[in-house]
DNA sequence: CTGGCTAGGTTCGCTTTACGAACCGAAATC
DNA sequence: GATTTCGGTTCGTAAAGCGAACCTAGCCAG
C-alpha cells in the first residue's frame, strides 16, 4: 500500500450529503443485511428467516418492523395449500434495488474470504452471458430484471 | 411486488457458504462502514475520523483494531510537515476491494433516499466515460485503478 | 366443543455493548 | 518545564442483544 505523506483531513462529501451514510441508517447492522439476503431469495416467512440465520425472535420482529417502516419490504398475505391465510415479507422495488449491493458484498466475500468461488451463478436472462456487480461504464449497466440467479452445485472443498 | 402464493423455505446458499454472510463478520455494523468510507477518501487519522463521523473514541479505537486485525487496513507512519512521526490508517488491497460495495450502497442511497443526485462523479481515468457500480457482463467489469472520484459541487437543494 | 398444533409474534430477566466524560502518556513546541 | 496535540484507555451509566417462556388466532382431529 502506498503510504501517503499526509492524510486529507476531511472527506469530499459530508455525511449528511452522502448516500452511503443515509443508506446505513436503513440497513445499520448485520441482522438487517442477513434478513434482506433471505428476502432476496424469496424466503419471507418469519419462522423460516429465523431458522436460516439463527436470529432471536425478538430481534427479528424488531428488524422486520423497521424494514417495513423503511419501505424495503411489505407484509404480504399468502395461503399455503389448504391452510389458512398467513403472511410473509416481500421486498418492495426499493428493497430489490439493494440486491446489487448484496451481490457486490457477496463477490467481495467470495474472493477475499473464501477461495474465490462463488456459490451463485449470475447470468443475463436474455443472452446467457455471465454477469457481475462491478465498476462499469454507465451505459453498460444492466437492469435487475435481466438478472438470473442460479446456485452452483457445491464441490465439497470450501 | 408480486405476491408469491408460496414462499421458498430456505435460501439456495447456506450462510456458511455465502460470501455476503462471511463479509458481514468483518463489516458488521454502521460504524465500520463509515470508517471504511473515511479510509476510502484517505482520511486516516484517528482524530479526523472521529470528527467526521462523530463516533465515540472508545468505539473508534475498538473498530480500528478489528479493521486492522481483519486485514482491511494497516497502521501507516507518516510525518506531517515538521512535526514528529505519527501514524494513521490506510486501506490494504483487501480493504480497497470493498470500495465498489460502498459505491453501490452510495448509489442506492442517492437514488432512493435523496433526489437521485450523487455527490460524487465517477469517471474512467483512461477514457473519461462516466462509471457506476452496477450489474454488468463480466467482461465489461473495470478494475478499480481505472476509477477516478471527483466531488460534484453542491447545488444547495438537497 | 374441546384439546392440541402451528405461525407469528411479545415479555421478561440477564448479559453485552455503546456511549461520553475524564484521564493518561509521549513527543514537540513555547 | 509547562502546555498542547495526538492517539488512545478507563470508567459508570444507558441501551441493546439475547434466549427462554409465554401469548393469541385460527384450524383440525376426535
Amino acid at each position: 500500500m502506498s503510504n501517503p505523506d499526509v492524510f486529507p483531513r476531511t472527506a469530499p462529501v459530508p455525511l449528511h450529503a452522502c448516500g452511503a451514510a443515509r443508506a446505513l441508517e436503513m440497513v445499520p447492522d448485520r441482522w438487517t443485511w442477513l434478513i434482506l439476503r433471505e428476502l432476496m431469495y424469496g424466503v419471507g416467512r418469519f419462522a423460516d428467516i429465523q431458522a436460516e440465520i439463527s436470529i432471536p425472535k425478538s430481534v427479528l420482529s424488531a428488524r422486520l418492523t423497521e424494514i417495513v417502516e423503511n419501505g424495503l419490504a411489505d407484509k404480504a398475505p399468502y395461503r399455503d395449500g389448504t391452510a389458512r391465510t398467513r403472511h410473509g415479507y416481500v421486498l418492495t422495488r426499493k428493497g430489490r434495488a439493494l440486491v446489487p449491493v448484496i451481490l457486490a458484498l457477496m463477490h467481495w466475500g467470495d474472493t477475499h474470504l473464501k477461495d474465490g468461488k462463488s456459490a451463485l451463478a449470475l447470468t443475463d436472462k436474455r443472452t446467457g452471458q455471465p454477469l457481475r456487480v462491478a465498476l462499469t461504464p454507465e451505459d453498460r449497466a444492466l437492469p435487475l430484471r435481466r438478472l438470473r440467479i442460479d446456485p452452483v452445485p457445491e464441490n465439497g472443498t470450501d
